[in-house]
DNA sequence: ACGTTAATGATAATCCGTTATCAATAATAA
DNA sequence: TTATTATTGATAACGGATTATCATTAACGT
């Protein structure tokens, strides 16, 4: 039988408090707040069995290591920052992607990732 | 000095030839039609070269291991065919996208990946 | 409260892409 | 040709993310 644990909450809460995806890091610390003991083979197990209960769903980057995110609405796409590292979500996304493909191949699905610097970033200096 | 080798060529000729971003496996297959003895090392270690030459340059992709294409035009985004896991380029990009982002974020760059099937693959089953 | 056992946590092990090592090879200058 | 040395190729080593191991802990039904 499943059981409720502190860890497998404070994971929980973290994503949902978070609004945004995080990665297994980000993820150690924040629940470290609520299990200060909590270890990293804690946080993957519960987010394997969180995912394959469908409360989140895994995101992955090119080149970085993926996040993790309540699964929610539909659609959407996400922002990286650049200088912190955060990974947001953006709602709304350009249709018309079809147009885009040579003729015979077919659109199934896309991913789009913008970057740049977030709201609380707005200032410091760019990592590049 | 630097020495025009086979295996150099080898590397350069595949990339041109494919006219898509290839993997270092799908070079290392292509290239062996050149020179049937390379190696991995050989093939990393002139990627590595072709790149600080700005030859050629890397692309990430979410979940797979990255691809690499020559220096050509400008910006573009990619197809990848989710049934031959074939990476190609794709010509166009839409527009508009810093109206996706929240206030006091800034845009500095954009990633989009359309998976689908391609071409050659069409009427094959999908991988999903 | 108690007993059962799912879950945890420290850490060893694994996986996979990439890089380092180093003796052997081959591209160039002389 | 020959000598020099950049390059190669087999493979060991590495690094980062993830998973397995297993003794210990703590949910929870009774």
């Amino acid at each position: 039988m499943r059981r409720d644990t502190q860890q497998r909450n404070a994971i929980r809460k973290a994503l949902v408090n978070a609004g945004r995806p995080l990665s297994v890091d980000e993820l150690l610390e924040l629940a470290r707040n609520e299990v200060a003991s909590i270890g990293v083979a804690t946080v993957y197990r519960n987010l394997r069995a969180l995912q394959s209960e469908g409360q989140i769903q895994q995101v992955d980057l090119p080149g970085q290591p993926s996040r993790w995110e309540v699964v929610s609405g539909g659609h959407h796409h996400h922002f990286l920052c650049r200088t912190c590292d955060r990974l947001f979500e953006i709602q709304g996304c350009p249709g018309g992607l079809t147009r885009l493909l040579p003729e015979g191949y077919t659109l199934a699905e896309h991913e789009l990732l913008l970057r740049g610097q977030c709201d609380a970033c707005a200032g410091k200096p760019d990592s590049r």
